[in-house]
DNA sequence: AAAAATATGTTGCATTTACAACAATATTAT
DNA sequence: ATAATATTGTTGTAAATGCAACATATTTTT
């Protein structure tokens, strides 16, 4: 048998990324179902942005929570119909936008479990410090720059 | 509107890894689909990893590429049909267990596609150095290590 | 010895997600 | 001015994925 002198999937950085993004979003699932929270963490990561950025529109919303914006608009018909966001046409660049806004029993419901997801999270001891955190987010943008110059995303 | 003392979601490390993974799978996608090879990633992913650890029984291979057990059952499917693999039962610890094994053809065609892969990332200077990419692989795994303790992961 | 639990793989179903096409509108090119 | 292109959001459809249940067989418990 001939060896094929490459790095295998198992050993590359691509399976390393997906590995721990994978352990990620279970521990956040587990995290979310164990403190019963009333959204899913989709839900709660584009409530959560929408808080960062007032009066984002769809699509900028699609890009920052990385989904395309089919499944962004289905994302915010649920929130929309828990009366946790309203939708609100406007322009932009004369162009029709809507514009999303938090109600303020989103707001309420966004602090309610921001505050449990960090009470919880405060009593796990995790031996990543955060300097090894910041050193690892901070590495890992510049894996993306170098990466972004010949792959085209579009969303 | 009071303030939130947490990280947000796009702040998090979170997002920087989910981000960091997608950016990689469009990636990929993009280049299995100029090489028009073959293979989908998933099966290349699967057919790879068999050869690196031949004879693997499907639960074992499914834990590896990071599938459940129907879903790489499915992906085995495909490859068998393709008569890249062939599926022989055996007994392992006393259960029945069907072990994985490539055939010439699968041998021929995954030596083509990594060969394919590497000549391709070859012509790509990535200003990510050899160094730095082990470096980040190295943290990651770290990282997932300081997970594992509060995450039950069963695939 | 019988019952309960475990291991492995498959099937069926529901959910998530993406992609393509469309609608409506505005901008740019010819 | 008309046509082509671009922007934003929605709908329809297909693919990927996971979960639960099942089948089969074996080990462990009682």
């Amino acid at each position: 048998m001939t060896d094929i002198k490459t790095k295998h999937y198992i050993d590359s950085i691509y399976y390393d990324i997906e590995l721990t993004a994978r352990v990620m979003k279970v521990l956040g699932a587990q995290v979310f179902s164990k403190l019963q929270l009333s959204l899913t963490p989709e839900e709660h990561a584009a409530l959560d942005t929408i808080y960062c950025n007032p009066d984002i529109c769809q699509r900028d919303l699609a890009k920052l929570i990385l989904k395309d914006r089919a499944n962004t608009g289905r994302i915010l018909n649920s929130l929309e119909e828990k009366n946790l966001i309203t939708r609100c046409v406007d322009v932009k660049n004369n162009r029709l936008v809507k514009r999303l806004a938090i109600t303020v029993e989103g707001n309420r419901q966004l602090e309610d479990i921001n505050k449990k997801i960090k009470d919880f999270l405060k009593n796990i001891s995790c031996k990543f410090s955060p300097e090894e955190t910041d050193r690892l987010q901070h590495s890992l943008r510049e894996f993306r720059k170098s990466l972004k110059e010949f792959a085209e995303m579009n969303i």
